[in-house]
RNA sequence: GCUCCCUUCGUCUAGUGGCCUAGGACGUCGGCCUCUCACGCCGAAAACAGGGGUUCAAGUCCCCUAGGGAGCGCCA
């Protein structure tokens, strides 16, 4: 029997990371043992679902890479179908019509609360007899075996029974006619022929009920792995106030895709000791039995940490492809300095993130910013005859390439008898107005010669304002 | 409240009864490299929630306790 997975999220707002790991072990699956991944829109909650939700799930999921086979689906456009569906249970006598009130269920509901027992709903209606009630629109209920448990096999806990005891009849069908989650789900991945549910634990109490629709519909049950949660910091279900949550936003704060997938990845799950995988690598290292039980707190430093090391690997074309929206968005003036391929590849291995690359470029690109910090540390009037006559060999170099300005810069050192550093720092405040940047070479190289002048010249009436103050 | 799930360094985790003197990674701290910031390299501190069993032997199996999470909707 060949494999299908499925992700089904609910365009209700942003698309949730830890929705898209789920997504992600879904998908690594599928695609591990050549099987069928469906993505599938649960929009049945027409109040909270809008369009433009559902454009961001696409979006995601685009770039993050992760193609589904079937679908999209929407379950708004297969009310038909969960219609019959409840009228077979219906005709089958498995399920039955309940008239009792919004208002009775509620002080049902305190009743048992106060009594110490568990809430659910006493079946009146499933005894009921004689002629229903007029005047009142039903909801159906499944009818739920009284007795006995339910054993449900899961990939990372094993077998979970639960009594049937502790399950009532639930609606599958509201009293304006719409079904309900758990018939929709159960429904749909029955007729999209799904044979392994990869979901959240948050889940596991959901599925007695749903394997017991499963039964009521003569289905053949999937094989579930409950994947746990993941928390922020606080040991909390990770949520907005933990900060980014979004998949969207991680790309707007300048993280890879593949690094946020194998961060992802990486959560819950674990392969020996291997922490960096290639896409290929992970689906081939894919299994349950890696999968972990217990909740993860979501790490930034170790994503960062991530992204640096897919920044500091990537290829240079592709690296520059990545980069270049940032650069775009960061508004520097592309076309008034140095070839761009060249000051990506001087940051990448200081960069946690494209947007830092982009960032970092200023200095390149973008108008002079001093740090007045730096310049008052490193510009001493003391520098001043170096920073001239360094200034005045830039201006007469012929080939203005890094490698002979360095040396331009460690002959002065050494004629104005200081060290390399005592003169390379103070420059590279100068001409980049930052005590950071890449070497001294590249850093002079980049800025460009007319640059470069300009701002020496600038640093030299820095320090001579000093001087005179 | 009831039911279910979970519990190894701060964090992600390896570990499937002896190979565990509990390994790796992030982070932290120290050092090296060095023109800065980084990268890289070397090193250090740092964990089996607690208590009972079972066993020649327990991080690994069982029970209890504690802590955390989830579900108990005409929400998904």
């Amino acid at each position: 029997m060949s494999v299908v997975t499925r992700f089904p999220p609910s365009p209700t707002g942003y698309l949730h990371v830890g929705s898209v790991r789920t997504a992600l072990f879904n998908w690594l699956y599928a695609r591990k043992v050549g099987g069928k991944f469906i993505l599938r829109i649960e929009d049945t909650d027409r109040a909270r679902s809008s369009q433009e939700a559902v454009d961001i799930i696409f979006a995601g999921m685009e770039w993050l890479g992760l193609d589904y086979d079937e679908g999209p689906y929407f379950q708004t456009q297969r009310f038909d179908r969960y219609g019959e569906v409840i009228e077979q249970l219906l005709a089958q006598d498995k399920a039955y019509h309940c008239y009792c009130s919004k208002d009775r269920l509620e002080t049902l509901r305190a009743e048992q609360m106060a009594q110490k027992l568990k809430p659910r709903y006493d079946g009146r209606c499933r005894d009921r007899i004689g002629a229903p009630p007029q005047g009142i629109a039903p909801v159906v209920r499944l009818k739920t075996p009284r007795e006995g448990a339910v054993a449900i096999e899961d990939k990372v806990h094993g077998y979970i029974t639960t009594s049937n005891l502790e399950l009532d009849d639930l609606v599958i069908s509201r009293s304006d006619g719409t079904p309900t989650y758990h018939l929709t789900v159960v429904v749909d991945d029955i007729d999209m022929g799904v044979t392994h549910i990869i979901r959240g634990d948050d889940h596991i109490n959901n599925t007695p009920r749903q394997v017991h629709i499963i039964e009521a519909l003569d289905a053949p049950r999937p094989l579930y792995a409950h994947v746990p949660m993941i928390n922020g910091a606080d040991g909390k279900k990770l949520s907005k106030r933990h900060g980014a949550v979004s998949v969207l936003e991680f790309r707007e704060q300048g993280f890879l895709p593949d690094a946020l997938t194998n961060y992802l990845a990486r959560l819950g799950w674990a392969h020996g000791d291997q922490e960096i995988f290639t896409r290929a690598e992970l689906i081939n290292a894919f299994d349950f039995d890696g999968l972990n039980k217990s909740a993860a707190t979501f790490d930034w430093d170790k994503l960062l940490w991530l992204n640096q090391q897919y920044i500091q690997n990537a290829e240079p074309a592709a690296l520059l492809a990545l980069a270049a929206p940032y650069l775009e968005s960061a508004q520097l003036q592309l076309d008034k300095g140095p070839d761009i391929a060249a000051a990506v590849e001087a940051q990448r291995t200081r960069a946690k993130t494209l947007v830092e690359i982009a960032e970092q470029s200023h200095m390149f690109y973008g108008e002079f910013i001093r740090d007045e910090a730096a310049a008052k540390k490193h510009l001493r009037p003391v520098i001043g005859p170096a920073l001239k006559a360094i200034q005045g060999k830039f201006a007469a170099v012929e080939t203005w390439h890094g490698t002979e300005l360095k040396d331009i810069v460690e002959q002065t050192a050494a004629e104005f008898d200081m060290k390399m550093g005592k003169v390379a720092q103070p420059l590279r405040v100068a001409v980049t107005g930052s005590s950071a940047s890449p070497s001294i070479d590249t850093t002079l190289e980049l800025i460009g010669r007319e640059r470069c002048l300009e701002r020496l010249d600038a640093a030299l009436i820095y320090i001579a304002e000093r001087a005179v103050a």
